[in-house]
DNA sequence: CCGATATTGTTATGATCATAACGATATCGA
DNA sequence: TCGATATCGTTATGATCATAACAATATCGG
């Protein structure tokens, strides 16, 4: 008997014969948002603004200034991350920063007037494209993704 | 009239008063994503495996040998991200590559034995796991989920 | 046959992402 | 008050991610 097999492998007998990875939530969210970042930055992306940017710009068009950790938080970035994204931001000078005056460990960031503009400029663009995004699904359908995904990201 | 404002700023006249961020699928599907390969990560980090790693060794479970490229499109990975995560599971000896006879230009990936054998112990851990991702959800709610991100993900 | 076209893998660049370790500052309780 | 504890921002490391440009190989149409 040969040591290595000539014709055919001898068939693999395998523990997990029926296992899919698109059975796995986490794959389906990866893919999901995927898609929903590609079409963002399609639209979006002329202005160089990636979808955490664009997330971070609306959070403070939202709130005002905030400190740079509750404003990591509020966007779900840590904050070694958030701090990349406000320097890059500062950069561009559509975000300012100063020290708090009462607490200094903290930083607060704020949008500039440059800021703010881009801001409503790109709202009604990121509304058409997340209407893009849920394009495959019937009116009643989105509600429910939202009630189901906002479940699932509380935990 | 004094250019900077006293003791209250005036107060800004939004475009978008009442825009949320939450209201963004992006947003929802990109914290309901970090908490799956959170929960993950959680469970098989252990092994020191990512998410993206875990889905490279499940999918060449079900399919056996593919052409790096395919593999790539088959966990939703850019070609150039699908190679760093091969060579990291090919130092690890969990996959080992070939080139294939009749078409010089692809790349065959498969699993080693010892690769097959990881898979196998993590396939039962990663359906727990998802379990628990999905906890939040009634089990009604959970096939429907499936339903609207598979579509969301097609587009 | 053979040149235009397509596919595969590589390289480079820049932007997330998570984690751990660290100094500086605040806060809390004995 | 003062020391233990907590919070904030920084630094470093390593792993995704997307994009563009490129060489090598296949494939297709004339």
């Amino acid at each position: 008997m040969p040591r290595t097999s000539t014709k055919a492998e001898a068939p693999v007998r395998r523990l997990a014969p029926d296992y899919r990875l698109e059975d796995q939530v986490g794959f389906l969210l990866r893919k999901a948002y995927q898609r929903a970042s590609s079409n963002l930055v399609e639209r979006i992306g002329s202005y160089d603004l990636t979808a955490p940017q664009y997330a971070t710009l609306a959070r403070l068009y939202e709130r005002g200034a905030l400190s740079q950790n509750l404003l990591g938080r509020l966007v779900a970035m840590e904050p070694a991350n958030i701090r990349d994204v406000v320097l890059r931001l500062k950069k561009r000078r559509l975000v300012a920063t100063r020290r708090d005056p009462t607490d200094k460990r903290l930083i607060l960031i704020d949008l500039t007037a440059a800021g703010t503009a881009l801001v409503e400029q790109l709202i009604p663009i990121e509304t058409e494209c997340t209407a893009t995004t849920l394009a495959p699904l019937k009116a009643d359908e989105r509600g429910l993704l939202y009630e189901l995904l906002s479940r699932l990201a509380e935990g």
